[in-house]
DNA sequence: GCCGTTTTCGGCCCGACTGTTTTCAGTCG
């Protein structure tokens, strides 16, 4: 897939045209244009050129700029583009608080053309005397490249939610808010986070922005009004805080949730329909009138759309979606019946059959399946055929006396790095569920790779494919997978695939889920538990399945235990 | 550069904070 090629392609050329100084609705025109490719489902390097032109935010003109791309492997346009602007010019607009103008200030008037020149007259003063730059100006760069070496990128949701879960608490113990609530793309529930947003009400924001300053994960202060404030915590994240009026929470709570492009559709509704949408309500135009605000369902109700859940607000189509009535009812976290990814004592899990059950049923589940590893992957002691139906036997005789739950007996097969299965299919015939996955040789080529994918699912007694592309985020970039080819086999053969819910992979991602889900392809959540309390991982999983856009009905593990017993048979 | 049962041209989301200014441009989300 080119899509985030060519996605990154119109976001640099936005960034270039920006510096340029050119028409910024036609900068925007590029982002939008990006964001809507990022977000697509179908290979754009295989879509028409009529197609293409039906995706938001592409005409004529960008339609033919795709396909020139995807034909020459190069863009024309692009590369005049970057004569015209000098390499490394663009790396200025990385720097927080210095936007295009000033980038094109500094380079007409000083000839700055990268971060080192940038760095260099700063500290010499040479900036200052320019229109508009004095002291306080060259400090505020030195920070923002202090702040871009340390590294502000994304962070691992699953490192940042407790993050902000901590600082929620401080807030409500040490401030006067009443309402509280995290919002951003951190209640989208994105797999990976750049800032903390939280919003909040209270009769005294004042005092609220003053405890927010001094809270202890203190780093640096970058804003401080008396409604918003922006802080640096250790951690290198930025944190928001946004303090408003009760009777405009709803609203603020939409704004402040995003995404921006879904904003920014819901505004241009809004103006077509002769209102007005703001942090502070939805107005009539011509007089002012507010006509909601206080809860966030009033900007959708009053639009004539139904509530859209948060997950869903990338403008990748969920507008249009809640317009014809056709928003789907999005699979909940107590819909999950079980686990089909846990890991016992009897490989590298911590806990023996009756802890993990304990765990389970305390969270309402109906089974679990143990799916402990296979003899290939010595380093998490696995288990070879004779310990597995050892194992299978135990499994067995505490299944007897259970009543309301179940245990299913299963494995998680290595697929070998030669493509070949770690277990013989007479053992894998015995057991109740089989998963299979990838644990070595992630640097084969896409065609390897798929190749024994492929073959796992050809495999008449294998389920599942876990965690299908082994990326560790922020550790480990996903294996070059042909992710269209895998859920088209998928699809022929009945096999279900994974949204494995482990913060750090969380794979399939968002974008994979809704692929599978228009090529009606199964899927698990499961959370590949070692430790107890990561069965509450799930809630991550979930909120995976969530952005792909997919209900109860799509999702294995919400059905009861006989209904999956039957699916499994079903494949054989 | 996109887009249109009000338009094929003339619009295009909205507001807070900062630093530099004496009323506002730039940046950000």
């Amino acid at each position: 897939m080119k899509n985030q090629e060519i996605a990154r392609i119109f976001n640099d050329i936005a960034d270039l045209l920006e510096i340029k100084g050119e028409n910024p609705f036609r900068i925007r025109a590029y982002r939008r244009a990006a964001l809507n490719i990022e977000g697509l489902t179908r290979d754009i390097a295989e879509t028409p050129k009529d197609e293409l032109m039906k995706i938001p935010g592409i005409g004529q003109d960008l339609a033919g700029k795709i396909e020139e791309y995807v034909k020459t492997e190069r863009l024309q346009f692009y590369e005049d583009l970057k004569k015209e602007v000098p390499e490394g010019l663009s790396m200025l607009l990385s720097v927080p608080s210095l936007g295009p103008k000033t980038a094109k200030l500094f380079y007409e008037r000083l000839k700055i053309k990268d971060l080192q020149d940038l760095e260099r007259l700063a500290r010499e003063h040479k900036l200052s005397g320019l229109p508009g730059i004095k002291e306080k100006t060259e400090e505020n760069i030195l920070k923002g490249i202090e702040m871009l070496k340390r590294g502000m990128e994304r962070q691992p949701l699953g490192k940042v939610l407790p993050l902000a879960n901590d600082i929620l608490e401080h807030l409500k113990k040490k401030a006067p808010v009443n309402k509280l609530s995290i919002a951003g793309s951190i209640r989208r529930w994105k797999d990976t986070i750049k800032d903390i947003d939280i919003l909040a009400t209270s009769e005294n924001p004042k005092e609220v922005m003053n405890t927010f300053i001094h809270l202890p994960h203190v780093k640096d202060v970058l804003m401080h009004g008396p409604t918003k404030s922006s802080i640096i915590i250790k951690e290198g994240l930025q944190v928001d805080l946004r303090v408003v009026e009760e009777d405009s929470f709803g609203a603020a709570l939409a704004y402040f949730t995003g995404s921006k492009a879904h904003n920014i559709r819901l505004r241009e509704m809004a103006v077509k329909a002769g209102l007005k949408i703001n942090e502070y309500g939805i107005f009539r135009e011509k007089d002012d009138r507010k006509l909601g605000g206080k809860e966030e369902e009033d900007i959708y109700r009053i639009l004539g759309l139904p509530y859209i859940p948060p997950e869903m607000r990338e403008d990748t189509g969920e507008i249009e979606a809640a317009f014809t009535g056709r928003l789907p009812k999005l699979v909940e976290l107590s819909d999950i019946k079980g686990d089909l990814h846990v890991h016992s004592k009897w490989s590298d899990g911590s806990h023996d059959f009756e802890e993990l059950i304990d765990a389970a049923r305390e969270r309402g589940y109906k089974y679990i399946a143990i799916t402990d590893h296979s003899k290939g992957l010595g380093i998490a002691r696995g288990l070879n055929a004779e310990r597995l139906m050892e194992e299978k036997k135990e499994i067995e005789t505490i299944n007897k006396r259970l009543r309301g739950f179940r245990l299913l007996a299963g494995i998680e097969m290595d697929i070998r790095s030669d493509g070949t299965m770690d277990l013989p299919d007479d053992v894998l015939k015995e057991m109740d569920i089989v998963v299979a996955s990838i644990h070595s040789g992630f640097r084969q080529s896409k065609e390897q790779i798929t190749k024994r994918l492929v073959s796992a699912m050809r495999n008449p007694f294998i389920n599942i494919i876990a965690h299908p592309t082994g990326r560790l985020i922020g550790e480990r970039d996903p294996y070059d997978v042909d992710m269209n080819q895998i859920l088209k086999v998928a699809q022929e053969t009945g096999t279900v695939i994974e949204i494995n819910a482990y913060p750090l992979r969380l794979d399939l991602n968002d974008i994979h889920v809704k692929m599978a889900k228009e090529m009606g392809v199964q899927i698990v959540i499961s959370t590949d538990t070692h430790i107890t309390n990561q069965f509450d991982y799930m809630a991550y999983g979930v909120s995976i399945a969530r952005r792909g856009w997919l209900e109860k009905k799509d999702i294995l593990n919400t059905m009861s235990y006989r209904v999956i017993k039957k699916a499994i048979k079903r494949k054989q």
